[in-house]
Parts: C-alpha cells; structure tokens; sequence
DNA sequence: GTAGGAATTGGAATAATTCTAATTCTTAAT
DNA sequence: ATTAAGAATTAGAATTATTCCAATTCCTAC
C-alpha cells in the first residue's frame, strides 16, 4: 500500500521522469486517472478533477490528457465512435466493452498470443499499435446473484 | 466475370433477401461500396453517389449506410476518432490501418486464431464481435519499387 | 527581478453524425 | 385505377466531442 504522500510522490515523479513539467493540472489528471481505473471519458476526468481544482479548464484537460498519451503515461481507448476513454493499464492488453452496463474490461493478452497476431501481417507491414476489442455482454456467473 | 447487369440483380437481391426495400437509393449506394473496395467515408461515398443521383441527400447516405449495416450487407470500421469507413467483406477479418497512406487493408484471421481470442475471454464473458486492427506502415518491400 | 518560453484558460470553431419535420414514394387493398 | 398507410428521402438545424485561438498567467533560468 503507498500512503497519499508516496502515491503523489511517484506521480510527480513520472511526469518529471518523462520530461514533462509536474504542473499542478497534470499531476490531478494523471491522478484521477490512476485511482478511477474504469476508463473514464474526457467529460467524466473534468468533472472529477474539478472537484479537487474548480478552476480547471476542460481545455487543460484535453492538453493535459494529450501531453499524458503522448509520453506514454496514459492510453487512449476507443469503441466506435463513442467518446474516446482514457485508461492507466500500460501493460499490453485488450478491452471488452460491455453492451448493457457501457462498462470496459480489461483483458489479458499472452504475448505469445500478440506475436501470433502480428505474424498474420504481410512481409513488408509494420505495425507499430495492435488494438484489440471485444463487445458484448457480461453475464453474472451461476451461483453469483 | 459479372456483367453490369447481373451485378445489378444480385445486388437488388441482395437487399429484398434480407428483406429490404432496394430503393435506387440504397442500391446505389451499396453498388459504390461494393465497387470501391477502399473502405471509403460516408463523405466519400456521398460524393461518389452524387455523380450518379445528383439529387441524393447526405441524410440519405447515413440512412442506407446504417440499413446496410444493420441487416448485415455492410461493415463499419472505426480507427480512433477518425470518420468511420465502410466495408462491403463480411468474412470476419482485420485491418491495417496505413499510418502514412492512409489506406486500409483487409488482413485475414484463421478461424484458429480468433477462437484462441475468444478463449481470453473470463467465463461469462461472451463477445457478440471481436475488432482487430493494426496501425503502423507498410513498407515497399525490396526489389518492388 | 525580469525576460522568454510553457501552460492554462474561456470561448469560438470544426467536423462527423443525428435529429426533425415536411415531402415524396410504394405498396396493398379496394 | 384510387387511395390510405407506412416507409423512405430530403434539407437543414442541432448535437457532441474535440480542437483551435488569442490572451493571460505561470515558471525557470539568468
């Protein structure tokens, strides 16, 4: 467990890491992000994040998730064409985004599995993103009401 | 080798099979599609159609396009935020999304493979679709300039 | 302390798509 | 053939997520 201190700490530290000034709106985005691991929209950042920092612009919030994608802190998810939703889970893997509740899932890829898929792509194809979605439903398992 | 004509029978079968009404509408906008493999925009298939139903509607495009897409004639394929493109190969594949052209190429899927995709899926998960697609680029491969 | 660049801000602008309400077309029953 | 009813089309307005813009504020290094 790391204590809010600790967690702010390498927060801070991240963004400095990669280069990026630890500005006071970045550091609550990026926050936000990492403790709602439920790939929030744009809008729903904005709203969470104003409750720690009213000030903010949803401008800054657009910057600042786009400073976060670009250097690797962040990615960007998107179904159809949906608002796009933004996620902390770096590690490589796929989404399953169900259609009753709207939720999104993250789901395991077995590298082993990603280099099959890759290796479906002609000679001269490089990819440098694979994306991988599911849609569809979550039903609740038996035994669990 | 299809003759104009059979095209356009098969076409207009198509629609009444699946027990839609094959306006001139509809049919010209699915021929556009069927004809330009390209996986074009509703723009771009607006303008196409436009050159031969002048008088069609942009409404109507998004109209046909959704009817298609809806009874199964026609695919939709989104990359990121970018305008959705349509595709008329109903046979479950992937895509390549050029970063640099822009184009879109189909890849094919082993029905193996995509049933180890499904595997990945936690029990009571169950996938109505699954979207593959790759971004990156594709190099001229040596010796075919 | 101050200059210069970076970041933030609010509001306007954009672009793809959807909605709305009116009109036109088909179809089927008479 | 006529007509009523439903379906499809149309033009334009509305919506929505996102980006752009120009002005201000904030830091950082000197």
């Amino acid at each position: 467990m790391h204590s809010p201190t600790e967690n702010r700490d390498t927060l801070t530290k991240r963004l400095t890491d990669t280069g990026l000034r630890p500005t006071p709106q970045r550091e609550v985005v990026f926050k936000v992000i990492l403790e709602k691991r439920t790939h929030p929209t744009a809008d729903e950042i904005f709203a969470m994040v104003k409750a720690q920092m009213p000030t903010i612009s949803l401008a800054t919030v657009y910057n600042c998730l786009e400073t976060l994608v670009q250097n690797g802190l962040v990615r960007q998810v998107n179904f159809d064409r949906a608002p796009t939703r933004y996620c902390p889970n770096l590690h490589e893997h796929a989404h399953f985004h169900d259609e009753v509740t709207g939720e999104v899932h993250d789901i395991e890829v077995p590298v082993e599995l990603l280099s099959q898929l890759r290796a479906l792509l002609p000679a001269g194809y490089d990819a440098s993103a694979i994306e991988l979605s599911f849609r569809g439903k979550a039903s609740p398992l038996p035994g669990h009401n």
